[in-house]
DNA sequence: CTTACGATTCCC
DNA sequence: GGAATCGTAAGG
């Protein structure tokens, strides 16, 4: 297959209908892929984190259902961005429609596209790391916003998709979640080991 | 309507 | 170490 449909290619549902902790660890490795103006943008994704659906302070669904995180109740494999401190970020969801676990994307390693996303960020940046080394960079570089929310990331069409690994072999790190405050003891981060794309 | 609060980023 | 940032949820 060639790379232009690789990347058009997205992942089935049933990737993302499993446990949360289980869709985040496949993850690493997976291209996320942008379209925007007929240009495509894409990243192999280095770290996430899990927010599971039961008894997780820290995830928003904790709260139960509110507008912001209904999406989270629906059916896996869409995206769920929402904003905070000014900045955006991008979750999938996972598990069985109405159980609402979802991964935080927290770090790219930049594929196609990356003059498209120093244009795109706000900052200058100097250093190839710093377009997608943290959740809020990676959307300002890839344009992902609110308008992104709800998007089929298993559907060809969509401005956003997930597709396969490239199936290289890599080394899993499993550290604690960061930025948070509650719940930050829980081992729910994982990580690409050795790739310089990891958030700091 | 008002206010408090972050799953962040950037600058000093 | 601290300011900027802004949509959301909860309370009056």
């Amino acid at each position: 297959m060639t790379k232009e449909n690789l990347y058009r290619n997205p992942l089935n549902r049933d990737f993302f209908e499993r446990k949360t902790e289980e869709v985040a660890r496949q993850l690493l490795g997976c291209i996320l892929v942008r379209e925007v103006e007929n240009s495509l943008l894409s990243g192999r994704i280095v770290e996430v984190e899990a927010y599971l659906p039961d008894g997780d302070p820290a995830a928003h669904a904790f709260i139960g259902q509110t507008l912001r995180n209904k999406v989270l109740f629906g059916q896996a494999g869409f995206s769920y961005v929402f904003r905070i401190h000014g900045q955006n970020c991008l979750n999938v969801v996972a598990e069985p429609e109405g159980i609402p676990g979802c991964v935080l994307i927290r770090a790219l390693e930049p594929v196609g596209g990356i003059d498209l996303m120093r244009n795109n960020r706000k900052r200058r940046v100097e250093r190839e790391e710093e377009l997608t080394n943290g959740p809020g960079k990676l959307c300002q570089s890839l344009r992902i916003d609110l308008n992104l929310n709800g998007v089929d990331l298993t559907y060809p069409g969509s401005p956003l998709i997930v597709c396969g690994s490239d199936g290289a072999d890599i080394g899993v790190v499993v550290t604690r979640r960061v930025g948070i405050t509650k719940a930050a003891d829980e081992q729910l981060r994982f990580t690409i080991k050795g790739n310089r794309f990891v958030s700091k």
